[in-house]
DNA sequence: GCGTAAACGAGACGGTACGTCGGGTCTTTAA
DNA sequence: TTAAAGACCCGACGTACCGTCTCGTTTACGC
C-alpha cells in the first residue's frame, strides 16, 4: 500500500479517478441511476471514455467503488463485551454510513445485481459478505459468551438485519434514520435472546 | 370484468397479450432481465412493436403483470383465528408465489423501481402495499385479539417480513423454501409476542 | 423502375436520401473529403446515423452515389457518324459533367479505392466500366469505318483519356475545361489515326 | 550530409526510423493502406509513437519518405542525345521503380492528397515536379533539337505520360510493365513528333 | 353486405448510448 | 535529449434499442 510496483509509462492519474467517482455520485443525486450513462459520467468528469473502461468494466463498478469508499471507515467490528452494545454500535454506524446519496447507491448496485449476474457476484463477493462478516464476527463473540441461543441461526439473523436494511434504502419512502436503528437492533436482541 | 364496452374496430389481440407475457418470461430466464428488450420481446412472440406500446408503456410493467398474474391466486389474506396459523399459511403460500421464474420477475421488478422513479410509485401502489396489505389486516386481527403486543408497530414487523423475502430473492444464492417459511414464521411470532 | 416491389412495413423515404447525398456533398465543399463524417453527414442532413447504414455500406458509397447522379444524364455514347465529331462531344460532356463538386467527389471515391479493395472493385464496376464503354463503343464504331489505325489497341487509348482525365482531377491545380478537352480530342485522334 | 549538427543529449536512432518506414511497407502489403494507422506502426516497429511524431507528422508522410527512398536513385534525367532513347529509358526506369510495394505506396500517397490538402501541396512539391521535371527537361532538348513539334505543350505532354501511369497503377487490374512502357513510349513519341 | 375504424405484423424513421479504435499529447523510467 | 511505455482527452466508428411513424392487412361493428 502507497508503494505500488511501476513500470514505465505514465501513471494512473488519481485526479481522474476522483474526478470519475464525483461526477457518478453528483448525476445519481440529479437524475437517479436511470440517468447515469457512462458518457455523462465522462463528460462531467472531463474524462475521456476510455479511461473510464481501462479501470472500470460497467457503471455498476463505479457505483459499487464509490460506495465502498464510503464504507471504507467502517471496516472492524465493534466490539465492547456485550452484544447490546455491539449490536446497536454496529447499527448505528451502519445505518449512519447509509445516509444521502449512499443509499441511492445502494439501490443502484442492488438493481444492477439483477441485471447482470457476473456483477451480482463481484458485489457479493467483494461488498456483501464483507459487511455480513462483521455482524457474524460480532455475533460469534456473543454465542461464545451465551448471548445468543443455540437453537438460532446466525446466518438468519445477518439475513434479517440486511435484509429490512435494504428494504427500507430501496422500496420504502423514508431512509432508515437513527430511530429505525434503535428498532431494529431491539428485534435483533429479541430474536437472539 | 369481461363486459369491456366495446366500440367498432378491431378488438385487441388476447393472443397477442398472452404472446408478450410468455415471450418475457421465457427471455428473463434465458439471458436475465439485463436481456429483456422492448425487440426481443416483439421478435419472440411475433408480435409488432407498436402492439407492446399500445399497451404497456415499458419492459417494466410488463414484467409487473406477469408477476400480478402469478399472485392473482393470493387475493385474500388467511383467516383461521390464530396468529400463527395464519401467518404459517401466509407466508408458505407467499414464498411458494415465488418459486421459479417469479423471483426473478419480482427481482426485475425491483431493479427497475431504482432506475425510474414514476415506476417504483406504480410498482408500490399496484403490488407491494396489496401484499402488504393482507400481512397487515391478518395482523391486525391478530392484535385485537391480544396475540401482538401493543408496543411493537406492526408496520416494523411487515417491513421485517418482506425485507428478509426481498433479500433472499435479490441477494441469497438460494431461493426461499418451505424451511424459510418455518423459519421466517417463527421469527415473526416471536417479535410479535 | 417506378413500381418497386413493396411488402409491409414503411418505405424508404425518399427525402432522407436526398438529404444524405446532399449533405455529403456540402461537407466535401465545405470541408473536403476527410472531413467527411458519418456522423457529420447525418446531423447535417437531419437523419439517424442507422439510416444511412441501412442504405450504404461507407461514406465511399454515398459519394460514388452522388457521383452516378451527376453522371446519370451521360448514359448514350454520341454517334454523329465521324470519330473526331464523336469524340469532341464525349470529352466535352464528360468534361462539363465534372465540374464543381463532381471532380472533388470523384477525387473521394479515387481515394476511397486505394484504402478498401472491397469498394474499389464496386467502383470498377459500377462506374468505371461503365464510362470506359461509352468510349469503347465510340472507337469501335470509328475502327469499322476505318478511323481508327489496327495496330493501336483500343484499351491503351481509353487508358489514356482517363488517364490523363483522372490525373487533372486529382493531382493538378486547376479542373480540366473546355480547351482541355479540345486538346485532349486532339490528341486523342493523333494516336487513333 | 553526415555530419549533422548535434547538441548535447541522445541522438535520433536511426535504427528506429528504418523500423516504420519497413513496419509501414510491411502494414501496406498485409492490410493495405487502409490498415496503415501510427499505432500499428508503432507496435509492429518496436517504436514509441512520440518517436513517430517527433519525425513524421502523418502517415502519409512516412510512406511519402519510403516511396522517396525507392526513387532516390533516379535523380538524373537521361541524355542519349535522341528524344526516342531518352524517353524509353526514362520510362522503362520509372516504371521499374513503381514495381511491388511502391506502386502500392504511390497509390497510398496518391489517395491522402485528396484527404487532405496541405499534405498535398507537400506531395507536389516534395515528389511530383521532382519527377515532372526529369520529363520536361528530356522533352526541351528535344524541342532544341528539333524533335518535338513547337505546336505541341510540353506540359500537357508530361500530364499525359504522368496521367497513363498514375491510372494504371491506382485504377487498372494489372501494374504497368515492360510491355506498356514501350507501348506509352510509341505513344509520346507521336504526340511529340 | 359493406363501409368505417381500430388493432395487427412489419419495418423504416430520428435519436441516444454503447463499447472500441485510433489520433495526437503528456508523463513516467531508462539509456 | 531521445527513446519505449503507456495513460490521458477526444472524436468517430458501427451496433443495439429506444419510442414513433407509416405501410398493407385483418377483424370487428353499425348502417
Amino acid at each position: 500500500m502507497g508503494l505500488e510496483a511501476r513500470g514505465p509509462g505514465r501513471p494512473r492519474s488519481e485526479r481522474a479517478r476522483q474526478a470519475v467517482l464525483a461526477a457518478t455520485i453528483r448525476l445519481i443525486e440529479t437524475d437517479g441511476y436511470g440517468g447515469v450513462t457512462i458518457e455523462a459520467i465522462a463528460a462531467r468528469a472531463g474524462v475521456g471514455k476510455q479511461t473510464i473502461y481501462r479501470w472500470w468494466s460497467s457503471r455498476a463498478e463505479i457505483a459499487l467503488e464509490a460506495l465502498e469508499e464510503a464504507f471504507s471507515s467502517l471496516e472492524q467490528a465493534p466490539d465492547s463485551g456485550s452484544l447490546e452494545s455491539d449490536v446497536r454500535v454496529f447499527l448505528r454506524r451502519t445505518i449512519a454510513a447509509l445516509g444521502g446519496v449512499n443509499a441511492e447507491l445502494l439501490g443502484a448496485v442492488i438493481a444492477e445485481t439483477q441485471l447482470d449476474r457476473a456483477f451480482a457476484r463481484i458485489f457479493r463477493a467483494r461488498f456483501l459478505t464483507r459487511q455480513r462478516m462483521q455482524l457474524h464476527e460480532l455475533l460469534e463473540r456473543a454465542r461464545a459468551r451465551g448471548e445468543v441461543m443455540p437453537s438460532v441461526s446466525l446466518d438468519f439473523l445477518i439475513d434479517v438485519v440486511f435484509g429490512v436494511l435494504c428494504y427500507r434504502v430501496l422500496l420504502a419512502a423514508a431512509e432508515p434514520d437513527r430511530r429505525f436503528a434503535e428498532e431494529l437492533s431491539d428485534a435483533l436482541l429479541r430474536l437472539a435472546g
